[in-house]
DNA sequence: TTTATTGCAAATAGTTTGCAAGCGT
DNA sequence: ACGCTTGCAAACTATTTGCAATAAA
């Protein structure tokens, strides 16, 4: 076997030293959604591809400028936006808070702790939603989400 | 019965002239939740109390603004979340959307026409949640909400 | 007449956009 | 080289706040 019959591709995430490399495997999904993998998309998809987050733009931008790999905030939103668009991530909206992004985009729920603002992922088979009413003529059910709102216990 | 054993009374609803009045109803509402009923309170209050709605700051002073009465989008905004803090109302968050206010405070769930970013109410008896998943320690339920996210169909 | 409330304008917060400079292909 | 992407600053949208003027009790 010589190495011309195994060519060195970024899709197959294989570094030039035969290690697979996370890095060279996001290359790869930016370029599958067709967004060319800059060194600020990599940052960003590197803190959330493949993990259980919820952030805020805010939050990525705290993160990426504390490890030292600069960028702008206008940038990091417009990278959310396009990761949202290529069903990277998904944003949720929750009252008093600003936009969150959660990296799980299959079907799932939420507990949102209201005093502390926090988010917690509910796995789709934890819960049920049963008797769906009839819907609106011409509308077709995309999603079902539940938020389960906690509060502190009363003492 | 001469008149003077039956108070008028704002609390009673009761007008002068003997009938029952809306403004009065809606000012003892105010009083009761302990908000001096103001004239721009009981104009945003007509609009909400025992009725059925979803507006956002903006529309309530559009629609007030176009009666004539006129407030500051400021106040609407005060006020809304003075009625918030009363229970009179609740707000709502969709992405991409203002925040919204529900006259609707008791338990129910929403349709989201994400297209058209439209809300309409679920009665909370037309739906059943099941299987709740167990909560975090230190915790309890607060509400759970439902969201029924439709989308035009396909044709 | 006392205290709460309002209106305005300005401050703040969150997010998007325009365009010249820079980077990936 | 070419065209997409970035950074910045500025625009924009949504919302809150400070304070003098006003209205309710």
């Amino acid at each position: 076997m010589s190495t011309d019959i195994i060519p060195i591709d970024d899709a197959r995430m294989i570094e030039e030293d035969g290690e697979p490399s996370r890095r060279a495997c996001l290359k790869a999904i930016l370029r599958m959604t067709g967004l060319r993998p800059t060194r600020q998309r990599l940052d960003i998809a590197d803190r959330l591809i493949g993990r259980d987050r919820h952030v805020t733009a805010e939050d990525l931008y705290v993160e990426v400028a504390a490890a030292g790999q600069d960028l702008s905030l206008a940038t990091v939103y417009n990278t959310l936006r396009q990761f949202q668009g290529s069903g990277l991530v998904r944003e949720l909206a929750f009252e008093g808070m600003r936009s969150m992004f959660d990296t799980d985009t299959s079907r799932h729920h939420h507990f949102f702790l209201t005093e502390e603002a926090r988010i917690i992922d509910i796995p789709a088979h934890c819960l049920a939603v049963t008797d769906l009413p009839g819907i609106p003529e011409g509308y077709e059910v995309d999603r079902v989400e539940v938020v389960v709102r906690l509060q502190r216990k009363a003492l």
